[in-house]
DNA sequence: GGAAAAGCAAGAGCGGTGCTCTCTTTTTCG
DNA sequence: CGAAAAAGAGAGCACCGCTCTTGCTTTTCC
């Protein structure tokens, strides 16, 4: 957080800020790739050259929308999860979280979670807020160890291996079968919310609320969760 | 699918044939948001304004693109099912083939499972041919029966009816708790593959393969599948 | 304090897009 | 054959991302 010092980078600092928030405006409005620069200029009664100076293209905005994104979901998810809580609940509790947020910003989810955004890559500090999510729920399965035993059957030497680094980058006390539980269920999780908020389900689980909650739960065992 | 007759009609097919043709290449290449109807008009030689007598909007081709893709998905699914297999190789061959495909046309993947098109509705009779999956996933849980108990754990009243329409509206013979048991490992399969086409493991599980793999094994023990 | 430097807003302009309208040509069919 | 239907081509509209130039303001530094 750099120190603001002078009138100019106060203004700077303001408007790249209300240049965010009516662009998440429009985005929920009409999605990412309708996004337009010029009409977020407009509605801010600037020239939309002017944008420009702030941020040097439509997708380094975009970026800064997902970057904020990964941000608002990591505080939610980590507001909703009480370490004192039983792991279960922990559980139930982060799951709905995750699910709520999405439900509120669908657009932002899509950013976030839906196809990349067409002729945009991931750069790289995307990537630090996008892990808070993954992290809870390993710590939430890490808090609550010994977990129960999974369903058996041997892991794959090459998986095995890329679950022990993961533990040893992350400092998480996991071993590789558990931490593959933890991105199995993990993905289970964004699976759900995606089918639900894209309409997969329609017509089927719809609404998808009951759903929703059996699968979490019935996720929690799977997990071990005690 | 109407006889054609005279040769205008027969053009007209063939011409419309060679507009999607085109179209998907141009898709692989640059994403859906980036499809061009100009761009494919020009890389066929014709006037742009011509396109439109075969496809009225941008999104009119787009969603010819979906249901051909749900098609060529539905296709490749069925034909990598042996239901002379064993229930678990069934699952397996089933999960292979998604992620195969997936792998082969991730911009086609999105464009069916990633975020639904900026501004753009999923139309009605994009949802008969996307049906094709989950019902092959039903067809091998209900081959398989009797499936192995699930984890213990009531069902919600409001899900068991949803399960029981569903069931009686596909004709399919599953207990509610084995239909929301297929729904759930069905979303988990497309949240794998999302995550893995959409970079979400880059870092840990990475390559994806061992994990998925993994999962799918798993899912299939949760499925109860003997 | 005043000049130089840096930052900022605005406008014009380029090439691209989806889509519509009009006009001409081609094909079909009574 | 001739009318009607279908198809192609082109111009044009409004919008887009992005760049460049032109003035103006604020900050910086001597």
């Amino acid at each position: 957080m750099t120190a603001i010092r002078t009138a100019r980078e106060r203004a700077r600092a303001e408007l790249t800020r209300e240049i965010k928030e009516e662009a998440r405006r429009q985005l929920a409005e009409v999605g990412s790739a309708q996004l337009s620069l010029r009409a977020v200029a407009r509605a801010l009664g600037m020239a939309s050259s002017a944008v420009y100076r702030y941020f040097p293209s439509r997708d380094e905005l975009l970026t800064a929308l997902i970057t904020d994104a990964y941000d608002s979901l990591g505080d939610a998810v980590e507001a909703a999860d009480d370490p004192a809580a039983a792991p279960r609940e922990r559980w139930s509790s982060l799951c709905a979280a995750v699910r709520s947020w999405a439900i509120e910003r669908p657009h932002e989810y899509a950013l976030l979670y839906g196809s990349p955004v067409p002729g945009y890559h991931a750069p790289p500090q995307t990537v630090a807020p996008g892990t808070r999510v993954v992290l809870r729920c390993a710590l939430i399965a890490q808090d609550a160890r010994p977990l129960r035993p999974a369903f058996p059957g041997p892991l794959d030497p090459a998986l095995s291996a890329q679950m022990a680094a993961v533990a040893a980058a992350t400092g998480l006390e996991l071993a590789p079968e558990e931490a593959a539980r933890v991105l199995i269920v993990w993905s289970q999780l964004f699976g759900l919310v995606g089918f639900e908020l894209f309409g997969q389900f329609t017509g089927s689980a719809d609404p998808a609320g009951p759903l929703f909650r059996h699968a979490t739960d019935q996720m929690a065992v799977y997990l071990g969760l005690p």
